[in-house]
DNA sequence: GGTAAATTATACCGAAAGGTATAATTTTGC
DNA sequence: GCAAAATTATACCTTTCGGTATAATTTACC
């Protein structure tokens, strides 16, 4: 790896969370400059501007969520126990996610959705990918013949991730895990009142 | 109304939308001059700071949200009826609210939880006064006998609260409303099967 | 190990940010 | 309708913003 892949890569870790703490667009140069210890010229030799060292903490961010919720749905063999893993998940990973700013998705969404086109396209790709992901797996569970097979597995992926962001939202906002912990509990009725069959 | 009332209404109404779109801390002085047509003097003898507008605007915003809220609620007699009502009025009221930013207790919630303290307390005096009328409503149907008593009416509200805004979240990045109005099923769904005796 | 190339630091721009002092203008109450 | 008070406009201040040209330095390769 050459000199300034390592420093884009050191940028990037070392801003990816305050970008996603203070926002994509409130996050300045000079907090940037701050947080790695670096000068402007130094940041500006690796990346075109500001909005690319935007995008590129976006994608590390956004990444580091994906690879967790992989993770949890690798970690287990069957499609009930791959979902119920992803919601485990959940419950202790949330206090490290909220310490760094909490959801990337959920925040870079409102933040994005109607100022920053270039983000909405990242977080529109980051949502379809994670309801792929869980759709795959109640699709699987459908084949399996653990799953009803008339459920929508595309509907119960996007029900799942409006209660978990909406879970989220509420449990950062009130500083109390419960709302999260309640909008989990509810994922969790889903997957054994509604798909398991 | 004085004078000076007047300008600080014109000033918080023409700017309110603003705030909720661009959000309360990428707001400048000068969105709000083009957007009034004032002056930066004629502003400041208003409002102490840029701060002061902001937290007016969102005052603004979440009152006209709670304001919905109530009527909806209002138009019906009985305690079912008020919550099916409230739930109808986000499939109208979707469009209106995404053509002025989206809801603004979600904008303001995601932008303020670490960044703004002024504006994160008004956030949780929303989203508290607004589960509790919710609340109340349940508690309401539980007393004249529509609702099952065992029902924790605190849970249910800010599960509802919890797939509104994670569906609004999903319905405004996809410029999808299919995700919005799924969640609103499912807060259907839950009065239905869970709620009504 | 020396040199060309790549990388980082310094010093600077113009523009826009929030904010203020003061002058000009309206309101307001008599 | 006039004077005092309240309100609005103008002009300016400092700081910070993103960005750039160039100089200093480090890396990489023969």
């Amino acid at each position: 790896m050459t000199k300034a892949n390592r420093t884009r890569n050191f940028i990037i870790e070392k801003t990816a969370a305050i970008f996603n703490t203070k926002g994509y667009s409130a996050t300045s140069l000079s907090d940037m400059t701050a947080a790695t210890g670096l000068t402007k010229g130094s940041i500006y030799g690796n990346f075109a501007n500001r909005d690319e060292v935007a995008i590129a903490a976006y994608e590390y961010n956004s990444k580091a969520l994906s690879e967790q919720i992989d993770r949890a749905l690798n970690a287990k063999e069957t499609a009930k126990d791959k979902l119920m893993s992803f919601v485990a998940h959940y419950r202790t990973a949330w206090k490290d996610e909220f310490d760094r700013g909490g959801c990337p998705i959920l925040n870079a969404s409102v933040e994005a959705d109607d100022n920053l086109p270039f983000l909405k396209e990242k977080v529109q790709q980051s949502i379809s990918s994670w309801a792929l992901k869980l759709s795959q797996v109640i699709v699987e569970g459908q084949e399996h013949g653990e799953f009803k097979k008339e459920a929508s597995a595309r509907d119960y992926a996007y029900v799942m991730i409006t209660l978990i962001e909406g879970g989220i939202m509420l449990g950062k906002i009130t500083n109390d895990e419960k709302h999260l912990f309640l909008a989990l509990d509810r994922v969790v009725q889903l997957i054994n009142n509604e798909i398991i069959r």
